[in-house]
DNA sequence: AACACGGGGCA
DNA sequence: TGCCCAGTGTT
């Protein structure tokens, strides 16, 4: 790395960032107030995960769970619910998990320690440095996207920062430049300044407020930082689905395993199909049959969907069908119509949902 | 260290 | 299309 900043030097940055922040940061529900668990529901939400996209669901989410009692006293089915659509479902059930265990061990006190703080599930690195600086002021470097790739460019770090080794050198490079006396508005600065003005494409560096600091921006070099190595691209698979009602109206769904994929998730009975020989309706109706025990004559073909996720793709083949019977108890569960929004379903079988009501219609 | 784990927005 | 986003857990 290359040499560091003088004492001088880092004083005048703080202050020339934090001076930024305080004057231009956004209104954002979660800047309100600076109540641990409304922080740190926040920043489990925004990982990976866009701001405007977090601000409908974290406005329901606070009002359905307000304080960490609600969370730990809440129906699991309810809080996925909450966050359905958001993806990344393993951070909700981390989350509740973590909130239930301040619940009973720290008397509903979000402890202001990072160590403990750090042990709770779902909190890593990131989420530690990020509740702990901003809610409680402790001067914890919270490395994320934002600060790796505003760092980089301050500092000229050339290292790949896909590989996790490098997320240390930041972390050190921080604790060297953090403002101890403000390490909130000193972190919420750096990643605000990566949303608005330091972005990965094209960086507004004539309204940057730390240009005078920048080294990449001396340089003439901002475009080429961060250095990040490629991610492989993801595999495609073929899928068939159905959508199952009986001559009542009732639609049968299955809840899915409770880890990987979607995991504790609500979907329409489905199959990967792999046959080279069989049709993929014959294949889903042998599945059915040998997986629940299902009898019943598939319709034609509803429609084709694709879903993209960051490691695969599902090419789903949709087929409506009405049961004649099921066996109980076999995995699959029967709602009414109105009964189906209190489930939480993945992205990818809202679609399945939404071109089978479409094909109803017509 | 590499990979699993969602979904959407943007050039 | 590919990249990126206020990342974490598992292997």
């Amino acid at each position: 790395m290359k040499n560091l900043l003088s004492e001088l030097e880092i004083k005048d940055f703080q202050q020339d960032l934090i001076g930024w922040f305080q004057k231009e940061q956004r209104i954002l529900p979660w800047r309100e107030n600076s109540d641990p668990y409304r922080v740190w529901v926040s920043e489990v939400m925004l990982q990976q995960t866009r701001v405007d996209t977090v601000i409908p669901y974290f406005l329901n989410f606070m009002e359905k769970f307000p304080d960490p009692a609600a969370l730990a006293n809440a129906d699991e089915e309810q809080v996925m619910k909450a966050w359905e659509g958001l993806g990344y479902y393993s951070r909700v059930r981390n989350l509740q998990a973590a909130v239930r265990e301040v619940h009973e061990s720290y008397d509903g006190i979000v402890p202001a320690d990072p160590d403990k703080f750090g042990e709770l599930k779902g909190v890593g690195p990131y989420t530690k440095g990020a509740v702990m600086s901003i809610a409680y002021n402790i001067p914890e470097p919270a490395v994320d996207g934002n600060v790796m790739r505003v760092m980089s460019r301050i500092l000229l770090i050339e290292e790949d920062i896909a590989k996790p080794k490098t997320r240390k050198l930041f972390d050190t490079a921080i604790r060297e430049v953090i403002a101890k006396d403000n390490p909130s508005d000193f972190n919420q600065a750096l990643m605000e300044l990566g949303a608005l003005i330091c972005t990965p494409s094209s960086p507004s560096c004539l309204l940057c407020p730390v240009r005078d600091h920048c080294q990449a921006f001396e340089e003439g070099r901002q475009k080429d930082l961060p250095i990040k190595s490629k991610k492989k691209k993801q595999k495609s698979l073929l899928l068939a689905a159905a959508v199952l009602t009986d001559s009542e109206g009732n639609f049968w769904i299955h809840k899915r395993p409770s880890e990987g994929l979607l995991a504790n998730l609500w979907e329409f009975p489905n199959c990967e199909t792999v046959s080279e020989t069989m049709t993929q309706k014959a294949e889903l109706e042998l599945f059915l049959h040998k997986e629940y025990g299902a009898l019943m004559e598939l319709e034609t073909i509803e429609g084709i969907i694709q879903h993209v996720f960051s490691h695969l793709i599902w090419n789903i083949t949709l087929f409506a069908g009405k049961v004649e019977r099921i066996e109980n108890g076999a995995g699959l569960v029967k709602v009414t119509e109105e009964e189906m929004k209190a489930y939480a379903f993945p992205v990818s079988h809202q679609k399945i949902y939404q071109l089978y009501l479409d094909g109803q219609k017509k």
